[in-house]
DNA sequence: CGCTTTTGACCCGCGC
DNA sequence: GCGCGGGTCAAAAGCG
């Protein structure tokens, strides 16, 4: 398993800038008991647990660690689960069993049934410290480091998600801050998931290889959080959503039981 | 009526 | 410098 996961963590969509892609991959073996994450440095752990009728997904903030093989067992109590839950994703369970899945990582589908979170990737600023965001200024891209993927999705996923220049724009001689940003994809019918903030559609696009991204903004007063959420060409059961930024509240339907913003949420979103 | 979505125009970075 | 293309803006339309 161990060496299988080392593959894959080298089986990065995107490129990234000065390093190697940093991808996570979700493990599922058939007939165990557990899943095996294997996170992105300094990325969020994810777990995903199944009812008869919905598969659950759920990220939570981990610190950042190299090359850790996690094991987290289904049955993880209720108390951990409140209190790092950040972000829950569930999905209804109905998907076609005849798709075409021989070009997914094997260890990566064998999971359940329903839309599944597939893999996770955050670029290379989110492993900065905030305040250290402007410093990329200047850096030149990397060259190209792949693993599976053929060489044209590959280059396809990191051009139309932007996640291989890590330059900052310019506004009227400014330099545009990019915000840290974290992409997963995932194999779902719904296009937007449910992650407990409210979007406002600012934009669609179309854009070459991608059917039709849409850009939402964080509805939230001051809350600059945007995400992206895109199929794509070459297999439209798969939603990559793109998240940018940092969310400086709480989710939306955690509103009414406590107004004050949780440090722990307001380590990613 | 207020909020959300749609969509064409515009801006700006990047490659040539 | 120019053209292309991704991302954003903002007015209009849609919807509850």
């Amino acid at each position: 398993m161990a060496s299988t996961s080392q593959a894959m963590l080298n089986q990065g969509l995107f490129e990234d800038q000065e390093a190697p892609p940093q991808m996570g991959f979700f493990s599922f073996p058939p007939n165990s008991g557990s899943l095996t994450l294997i996170p992105p440095l300094g990325c969020l752990k994810a777990f995903s647990s199944s009812s008869s009728t919905t598969t659950t997904s759920t990220l939570l903030p981990c610190i950042p660690t190299l090359n850790n093989n996690i094991n987290i067992n289904n049955n993880i109590s209720e108390t951990l689960l409140s209190s790092l839950s950040t972000a829950t994703t569930t999905y209804s369970k109905h998907r076609d069993h005849h798709d075409d899945q021989d070009h997914l990582p094997s260890s990566a589908y064998h999971f359940g049934s329903g839309p599944q979170l597939l893999s996770l990737q955050r670029s290379t600023s989110n492993l900065w410290s905030w305040g250290e965001v402007n410093d990329c200024l200047g850096s030149k891209r990397s060259s190209i480091i792949n693993g599976g993927e053929s060489d044209h999705q590959y280059h396809d996923h990191r051009h139309h998600l932007g996640l291989s220049t890590m330059k900052m724009k310019k506004i009227k001689g400014r330099r545009k801050v990019r915000e840290p940003r974290f992409c997963f994809k995932t194999m779902s019918e719904v296009d937007v998931l449910d992650d407990g903030y409210k979007w406002r559609k600012y934009g669609q696009k179309v854009v070459k290889n991608t059917q039709h991204p849409s850009y939402y903004r964080c509805t939230q007063d001051n809350c600059r959080v945007k995400k992206r959420v895109e199929r794509l060409a070459e297999d439209p059961r798969m939603v990559i959503t793109t998240y940018e930024g940092r969310h400086v509240h709480s989710p939306s339907h955690d509103l009414e039981d406590s107004q004050a913003p949780s440090p722990l949420n307001n380590f990613f979103w």
